[in-house]
DNA sequence: AACATTTTATTGATATATCAAATATATTTG
DNA sequence: CAAATATATTTGATATATCAATAAAATGTT
């Protein structure tokens, strides 16, 4: 007799509690930053904050480390140099790059944003232990790994 | 004297992770579809399944059930219904909605998806005790439970 | 030096996310 | 019934994701 292999519904897969987790988070911390006045998004925050913390690195790193897309990071520098965020200028010893440095309303933003994000983080966390979180870090990279490990990404 | 907030590194923390599982599943998984020979994306395949399982839900339901925006989900039904996977007619009862259905292309895709979508998982889900999976479901709840309690979703 | 190759970054096209505003129809209320 | 309100959906604007193609500079090779 053969088993029709039945497709389990959406909303029982682990899958959907992924994005669902995923997605309320970023919703609940971008409208936060919104409450707070601050005009900048969170994709726009990462890559502020990668830059600031490690001010040498390339764009593709920063790519890297964000887990975005080069095209992506070029375009999210864009609009933070157009939002007065951060400063361009050629890179001395390397002209395909630039030098990427925080203007004074960057860091004042980082500065602001610093605590907000710290009590999203916790609200987000709140009643979860440390050891959940842990053992829960480790099935994610596992995850990662089983979709990565055939095939190179492109980043 | 005054403990400084340390903000930590963006990949010490756990929504780091969260994004990269489910960025490197949905890389993994789109790249399955496409070396299948099946031109559709995850998002449309989600809606495409939602409406096939569910075949009188109103688009506002379908964004629920997905987990999307009102607009994100008239504009990829219209994607499917451009692609010929749905067809779209009117609500007898009610003028404002619409009436979706699978094509014959619709259906086909839908059937070949199903094993494809099925290794999928599994091969994410591999070396992962149900256990693990089930107590992790479980966390990842709490953290949507925990961001969305301040506020109403938009959707 | 001349050429090929690699690396860094940008650009174009299309899909999706988000929020606000607009439409159209249905329902409720006075 | 007419007006107000609610609901279902669409549209516009902007941001991001993805992939392919391109540009420009650096590096390697002969």
């Amino acid at each position: 007799m053969k088993l029709k292999t039945q497709l389990t519904r959406l909303e029982s897969t682990i899958f959907y509690d992924l994005d669902m987790a995923i997605k309320s988070y970023r919703q609940f911390a971008q409208r936060n930053i919104k409450a707070h006045d601050i005009d900048i998004t969170i994709d726009q925050w990462l890559v502020l904050k990668t830059i600031k913390d490690n001010p040498a690195l390339t764009q593709k790193e920063i790519a890297a480390r964000t887990f975005k897309d080069y095209a992506s990071i070029t375009r999210i520098i864009e609009l933070l140099v157009r939002g007065n965020y951060l400063e361009r200028s050629f890179h001395k010893e390397d002209r395909r790059r630039y030098n990427l440095e925080l203007t004074k309303k960057g860091l004042r933003t980082y500065d602001r944003l610093v605590p907000v994000v710290q009590g999203n983080r916790e609200t987000a966390l709140r009643g979860i232990s440390a050891k959940d979180i842990d053992a829960m870090r480790t099935i994610l990279r596992k995850i990662s790994s089983n979709c990565t490990s055939m095939e190179p990404l492109n980043n």
